[in-house]
DNA sequence: ATGAAAGCGCTAACAC
DNA sequence: GTGTTAGCGCTTTCAT
């Protein structure tokens, strides 16, 4: 572990001045003789110079820093976003740094702050759940904040800066879709918690399709999931007692525990229950190439974010950026085809 | 998004001079009018002033940031590893920085680079799979990093930097003892890709303490899979042909691909075949409670990393560093016992 | 073709 | 009690 070198000494070292190095060592146009030239990248590389980026970015005022805070990175959701976002960075010439806030409104605030302080030149966030819920104080922070602001999936209602999500009531109209199209007549949903607004909204959309085909309140059972594995396997007693021939888990572990337990039953799907699940996040470990699915696709979620962002700094490195209006982008899922649903039984019309 | 305000602002505004809002900003002990310092916090939180840590890092000399390098933030053993470690160094006063090598040495090296760059206090590694393999290139390049690197689970040969992982043939030994104690006497046993050293000492401490028992080569199947749910799936066949009635695989989403295959067979578990995985990391999802399997504590492994890279930091802010010989620490793993392992089936000593 | 000097935002020694 | 000064490592005019 050796101590770290300075451009100075790269300069003494190769009998010119720090001016020199620089201008050659971030190849500006400069009509420095291709010898010197030369030699100063020799004595670079001799002493494993590496240029300080923290003292460069105070003077060229930008550090190509940009920050990632998530809810939950062990949620694959959030891990496959980071990575499709990280690439995206990473083409553009920025570096990624990536954080986790628990969920929680103190810890997202406090990473702000950090990364605010480190001169970022742009941050992604996704919001906490009691941000996305209580949005005031999140909102005042993106306010103060000194660069631009891209929100992703959670879009905390007023419009203090752009957002980029999925919109959730059509993944649940897909849903819903996709079962009446198998003529089922009695429903299920497992949706998340109570407070998480974008699976409220996915049951929200499957109920309104319902409704609108006619199908009536009583034969809807509306379930309040833990977006587990568990979640799915502790309801899934429920939803065979109610009757219901088709399912929609507002995400995919939950669906894989309805069908564990199912299994333990003897039950097969989707001849006993048909399942729409939601996110397809999991298919990467194949497992969920069977379920049907609304599928959220990432890496697009991830594209337009960082393009989103991408724009502002920009806008905000030449003249002013707050004249435009901020924008929220909604990308729409799609439904993907498994084995999971299956023609209602043949029934006489009641 | 406002303007950045700098400290120099704030003391204009208070009437005071730079050196003065430093002190006070940073609770310095000194003798300043309680007065003049409620007027310089006030101005400050008026102003929204944070400071530049850049800034601050270039005089002081340390930036209090931690890199952590993985290769695959998707892998819920890393996510997990992640978030424990980001806990560790918030603690600690420290901001953790997440960046992806995507399991290639090109990557690794550029982001090494890039942290080192940033001035980073210090860096902790999971090193790629190419590295572990050829671990020349990384070792050259930890020699020359200006703070101190602790590698973690992917331990490279030549002891250039501490490391700590789990000890990966321990835990094939684990795995080989349960199974013998339940008189299994033909095993088969599902490694990872060949080049994965882990997997490979998994497998070797499995057959090692099988051979030492006496089961003969013919009674043991060893298969590559590739680490996921399909890997599993695939092989399943493949064990159930060779008839092997105890199965040892190295990680658990195998585990599970297996399971589903045997399902699919009208196959139960344990009683056609008993099963012992490995990481337990799913546990979290609620989906491995079944399944018997090798726990690596992957919380304990984040706290020993972090203890041993801080450990680093504090030497080398002091004194040398250099003089420490380095130290690889091993940490045990632990069976957990879950429903899939069984006695073999009675039968006549052959 | 190259160097000198100023300054980015901050802290730390030392004046006053 | 508070201000002055120098300097962290770098880039960028502007001289020469």
């Amino acid at each position: 572990m050796s101590r770290r070198v300075t451009l100075k000494e790269v300069a003494k070292e190769a009998q010119v001045s720090p001016a020199t190095v620089s201008l050659v060592l971030n190849n500006k146009p400069s009509r420095i003789a291709k010898e010197t030239q030369q030699r100063i990248r020799d004595v670079a590389a001799r002493l494993h110079y590496v240029v300080n980026e923290n003292a460069r970015g105070l003077v060229t005022n930008e550090t190509r820093l940009i920050a990632l805070i998530v809810p939950d990175i062990e949620n694959m959701f959030f891990a496959s976003l980071a990575r499709h976002l990280e690439d995206a960075c990473q083409e553009a010439g920025y570096a990624l740094f990536l954080s986790n806030s628990d969920d929680r409104r103190a810890n997202e605030s406090a990473l702000m702050t950090n990364y605010l302080a480190r001169d970022i030149d742009g941050m992604l966030l996704i919001p906490s759940l009691e941000s996305y819920r209580q949005p005031r104080q999140l909102q005042r922070q993106i306010a103060a904040a000194h660069c631009p602001v891209t929100l992703i999936d959670r879009l905390v209602t007023a419009r203090i800066c752009d957002g980029v999500g999925f919109d959730n009531v059509q993944g649940g109209r897909l849903a819903a879709r996709r079962l009446l199209e198998a003529r089922h007549r009695r429903f299920a949903c497992i949706s998340g918690q109570t407070d998480d607004i974008n699976a409220s909204n996915r049951m929200q959309g499957f109920v309104d399709v319902l409704r609108s085909h006619h199908i009536d309140a009583d034969d809807i059972l509306l379930l309040n999931g833990n977006y587990r594995f568990t979640g799915g396997y502790e309801l899934a007693d429920c939803v065979l007692d109610f009757g219901a021939t088709g399912l929609f888990c507002c995400n995919d572990l939950m669906a894989m525990g309805v069908m564990q337990r199912l299994a333990e039953h003897d039950l097969h799907v989707p001849q006993a229950l048909s399942i729409v699940g939601y996110d397809n996040i999991m298919r990467r470990f194949g497992m969920t190439s069977q379920l049907t699915t609304v599928e959220q696709d990432v890496h697009e979620l991830a594209v337009r974010s960082w393009e989103c962002l991408y724009r502002h700094i920009r806008l905000h490195d030449t003249g002013r950026d707050c004249a435009t209006a901020t924008s929220v982008t909604l990308l729409e899922p799609r439904i993907v085809e498994g084995a999971t649903v299956a023609d209602a039984p043949a029934k006489v019309f009641a």
